[in-house]
DNA sequence: CAAGTGATTGTTTCC
DNA sequence: GGAAACAATCACTTG
């Protein structure tokens, strides 16, 4: 129960470039599964598809998250180019 | 120095 | 085009 959602609090407004962020380790498995599921469930809609998703996710193991972690790892780095850079203009 | 807090990321389906 | 379930994140903010 730390930040679950973003009801709001601090944190500055936004950064003129906003390098955003990087992806999550379930932005990399959702687009292998948006196609896989929804395949093994035609007919399945959002409902079922989006729980089902999640709940498959977590289903396998650190294992299987690890190909998606590794993915999500390679991303942060891309951001964190972008930070860097954003910095540096920035400044 | 430490903790937490928000902001963001992408998918799906739906009107 | 945006909304909500689903999950991770994790770099930045602040005291």
């Amino acid at each position: 129960m730390s930040g679950t959602r973003k009801p709001k609090t601090t944190r500055k407004k936004k950064d003129p470039n906003a390098p955003k962020r990087s992806l999550s380790a379930y932005m990399f498995f959702a687009n292998e599964n948006r196609d896989i599921v929804r395949s093994e469930n035609p007919g399945i809609t959002f409902g079922g598809v989006g729980k089902l998703l999640g709940e498959k996710w977590k289903a396998l193991t650190p294992d299987e998250k690890s190909p998606y972690e590794q993915k999500a790892e390679n991303d942060k780095k891309r951001y964190e180019q972008e930070k860097a850079n954003y910095l540096a203009q920035q400044q």
